[in-house]
DNA sequence: AATAGTTTTTAGATTTGCCTAAAAATAAAT
DNA sequence: ATTTATTTTTAGGCAAATCTAAAAACTATT
């Protein structure tokens, strides 16, 4: 089967939200893709008939399981293309979004293939989110919410939780990446508010917000030699 | 101002056609987007209300330098996709075309000029055409048609006439490719075959065909030493 | 259970890009 | 100089993807 670039878009959108909620309606699509309900009720139907939905009228609607693979497909050439455009060509991963979102759409199976085995078959895009190998499997890191972590516990720095250019240069300012190690040292109550402590330097706060978008992997330091292991 | 794809794809064939014949016509261009003259006339209007022809009806039309220079534009992004898809990923340069035909609409201009960074600014494309540059300026290599080099001449191959699959067959079958060296050791004047040979290789024969589609750089040899030049 | 509020779908338009068939303009041939 | 043939444009229509406004269906509240 072929997918328009706007089919495309939606399926993966749909991938997306139903991550969170199983269940996505009209109105949260429409808000995810800056488009209007009445236009989302126009593609449900055609994606219906190609049996890429399960889907009935007024009941909300989930990917079958045929749209799960074509979404999957479309995740795996977004950040696969993300990660090229940060390793290869050195952008910064605050400003690959966009351009994967039109080079997620180039239809060549070959291509991807190529690109998988040229970038020596990364196993996470530039924001730490798993890019799906060609079956669609991928890693599932046990990751946590930077908010969840125990006091005094060394993690990894393994998603952020949004591609928004606000975030990302916020995150750049504080030095703060994917990879970065990191330990929480105090909780404020007051706003939630959490101090943190990255290799040697001073410890500085990051606010409730930013900490919710923020994921980590829980690193776990051996307790005879101090060595840290995930 | 911005372009569709179609738009960008009837702006880069008129590009193309009146290299060879000045003035375009409805019909030439209707051939090369294996589209109908109908739909041409509706895309010439579109185009020059957006000033990129010199064109009134039934009078043929050219780019205007506006459209060049969006032409050029295309042409870049097509030859730096296609060389980037030969000599990073390893594609055959038989099968890039397709490929870049679609990638040469992705809208990025930082895109385009860090893959020229990455690929140290390439003068030449996978075929022997030369890339412009992000001014539009571009190698003028003076090559020749293989059926004008002369007898016992030494070339090397610069650049292929079509990007037919059917060319591109033969040649890999031939082991013609941009870069070969070759000497014409004879010519028939029955079928105006000639006869090349390649390195040691034993002479064999091509036909006026496939001749006229190669363009070669006549190498020059030594008298003294009978070392080559360009 | 009836009413009010929200969400979703339908109805009807619009834009882009394409098509076929017919008309108009140009070119070629007698 | 007409007639004939070819090329190009116009007229009218269709499919995809969007929109606004109105109707229909669900949900929540009294
Ligand atoms: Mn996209
Ligand atoms: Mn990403
Ligand atoms: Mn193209
Ligand atoms: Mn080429």
């Amino acid at each position: 089967m072929n997918f328009s670039t706007s089919e495309e878009n939606y399926i993966k959108a749909i991938y997306h939200l139903q991550q969170a909620n199983n269940l996505v309606t009209t109105n949260e699509l429409a808000t995810e893709l800056n488009t209007k309900a009445a236009s989302v009720t126009d593609m449900l139907k055609k994606l219906k008939t190609k049996k890429m939905l399960h889907y009935e009228p007024y009941q909300g609607f989930t990917l079958s399981n045929e749209g799960k693979k074509v979404a999957l497909g479309i995740v795996r050439k977004h950040r696969l293309w993300e990660y090229f455009l940060v390793n290869k060509l050195e952008f910064g991963w605050d400003e690959v979004h966009s351009i994967a979102e039109e080079l997620e759409h180039i239809h060549s199976p070959v291509l991807i293939e190529k690109l998988d085995a040229y970038l020596s078959y990364p196993k996470f895009d530039p924001h730490g989110d798993p890019i799906p190998d060609i079956n669609g499997k991928m890693e599932t890191t046990k990751q946590i919410n930077l908010t969840d972590l125990e006091l005094n516990a060394k993690a990894e720095v393994s998603a952020v939780g949004s591609q928004s250019s606000e975030l990302l240069e916020l995150l750049r300012h504080k030095n703060i990446g994917i990879g970065t190690v990191l330990e929480v040292i105090r909780k404020f109550t007051f706003d939630n508010s959490i101090e943190i402590v990255i290799k040697k330097n001073p410890p500085f706060s990051i606010s409730h917000q930013l900490a919710q978008t923020l994921f980590v992997k829980p690193l776990y330091v051996s307790a005879t030699d101090g060595s840290i292991t995930k």
